[in-house]
DNA sequence: AAGGTTGCCGCAAACGTTTGCAGGCACATT
DNA sequence: AATGTGCCTGCAAACGTTTGCGGCAACCTT
């Protein structure tokens, strides 16, 4: 059976397309018997309209892309489950692209969404992304973009939704410096990403303000993934003068060196402490406990939704504006 | 600046839009000459085809839909990661829905994927999908579906990807009972569900076979959900004779029982042992380590990609098939 | 030289919608 | 009776693609 379009209600009630197509969008010119008959029509075949033929037509689709570094990262996903909720009340759909944080897939995501003729695109850019220049793509086709959690620092004039990373990643080492801890290291993300930057700057500011200083020995520089957890955190166990404390720059990071302490039967917090940037959700079920400047996920997905939407439907050019949501610490037991 | 389409390609060459059209597509009709030239030009204005018209011309779109009940659940974000991997590299797209486990918004999720015209649908159903009738809508406007992890016992002649329920609710309550538990309490989810009823008939016939038997008092009704799981255990610790170990039915619930175990001071397993049905990945990070039946989310999603495309791309009628996965017991210290 | 083949290309229709414009009808106004 | 005024509806074009069909050269065959 093929779709029942707006020819089958027509040919049904013996009106034309045109008339069938403006009594279902209410149109005032349309009969009010008219469009009543139209409607038990179109319920009674299941009628939908062909969203193709309508961004076709229009130009614009009702759908906003989003692309993430990995959606299995509760991070994330709680971020998505935002961003959803937003989209859905205002009748628009979601699109998810992974990009395993390689800019490589980034890219081909970006085509798709592009091809799709999506509405705008939310992204959270991957850890590699050096180079940013497909995102300029997306201005070449007048599609609005927002930057949520991770921007480029070469991004100036985008708009974005991110978190307090240098206050957050400031108090935090702050409360660590204020429960004793002496050496603390901080397993870094790239640079070039807003919260790699962003996180680093804080910790190094507090540090600069303990009377231990800044020493950049004490950084280990990596990604984003759980495996550069792992990785660092048996770096930071072999250094001569072995650090009580790390500060990790996000959730899988932050896992990954836990489990690696875990499994290699440290103690959390009393050989190691332990504290991140996490998601609330997750650093409360892990025993002991974390310790984290928690983030809130399911907020700034609203945001980010609320704020492409807003681009969306005033197409006029926009200031590119910035959102920034606080973070607060959350003290547990890990430190 | 408007898409480039190929009436601009065409128009730059001075050749015919079908011209151009074929050749992108590697009509053997065109000249190779052209082609290459078409290429370049294509390029060179970052050309990409509208989706929108191929699907109207088509009839068909390259998107896949999912819907799940929740996102943010590991288990279901990880199942998404599998489908993702398998549509992306057969050149399909995916839209996600959340139902958030009531079947109005899987009805309203069902809606947007036939107006998108997605080639296929896999979903989940929520726990509260008594009438499923929105399905056979599918069915009516040809669009091939498969459930996954959950399906409804009404749906006998559909494509399924599920996990062997009976036998891994079976072999965990073997194992509980084995390690010298007696009254081991179930918490289940609807018997409409797959999960929930298989789940619940594994237990049973484990407990038939012990010398304790089955006792319908031992289980407790509920949702999948984690406050389900946490007003569960709450009855379960208020019973007149306590039982001295609990199966979860799936991962929100064993999560909500954990917590609240946590929170009351009550020592796992050496007070109260708890098992479930669980997502590798989070039940090992928690502490005790959770024993459970683990779950190849990953696998759950690839097997059901790969099951739509073949039904999407042969498109006569396929007879209905289920593949169920082996789960595995993971025995830690929960128990 | 007439007809046949082959290689390359364009015309036009179609997919399902939306929408500016025009037209037809009934009624009220001169 | 002719004109004007709403009200309701239909025509047709447009969005960007794909594709069957036909056309027109150039070449080959007899």
């Amino acid at each position: 059976m093929p779709r029942t379009t707006l020819k089958d209600i027509a040919k049904k009630l013996g009106v034309s397309v045109s008339t069938v197509s403006r009594a279902l969008r209410q149109h005032p010119d349309i009969h009010a018997e008219t469009r009543r008959a139209v409607a038990n029509v179109a319920k009674e075949l299941d009628y939908f309209p062909d969203t193709h033929a309508q961004s076709l037509k229009g130009g614009k689709s009702n759908t906003i892309g989003i692309i993430v570094p990995e959606i299995r990262h509760h991070f994330f996903s709680s971020i998505i489950s935002g961003i959803e909720k937003i989209a859905y009340t205002n009748g628009y759909t979601i699109m998810v692209c992974q990009s395993h944080e390689t800019s490589e897939r980034e890219n081909l995501n970006l085509q798709a969404l592009i091809a799709q003729r999506v509405a705008g695109v939310l992204v959270s850019i991957a850890e590699d992304s050096e180079d940013i220049s497909h995102f300029t793509r997306l201005k070449k086709h007048d599609i609005p973009v927002i930057f949520f959690d991770r921007a480029h620092e070469k991004l100036v004039d985008a708009n974005k939704v991110l978190v307090n990373d240098f206050e957050g990643a400031y108090t935090l080492v702050k409360h660590l410096l204020s429960r004793g801890y002496k050496r603390i290291a901080h397993i870094a993300g790239p640079e070039t990403v807003s919260i790699g930057k962003q996180r680093h700057e804080g910790y190094k500011k507090a540090m600069e303000e303990s009377v231990f200083g800044y020493d950049r020995s004490l950084v280990i520089d990596g990604g984003f993934r759980e495996d550069d957890g792992q990785r660092a955190i048996k770096i930071i166990l072999q250094m001569i003068n072995r650090p009580d404390a790390v500060f990790a720059v996000n959730d899988p990071v932050a896992i990954g060196a836990f489990t690696t302490l875990k499994d290699k039967g440290i103690k959390i917090p009393h050989e190691m402490a332990l504290a991140g940037f996490c998601d609330n959700y997750f650093s409360s079920l892990m025993e002991p406990q974390l310790t984290t400047i928690s983030q809130p996920a399911n907020s700034i997905g609203e945001k980010a939704a609320e704020l492409i939407i807003k681009c969306i439907e005033n197409s006029e050019e926009q200031p590119s504006t910035t959102i920034t949501l606080d973070t607060e610490l959350k003290v547990r037991d890990s430190t």
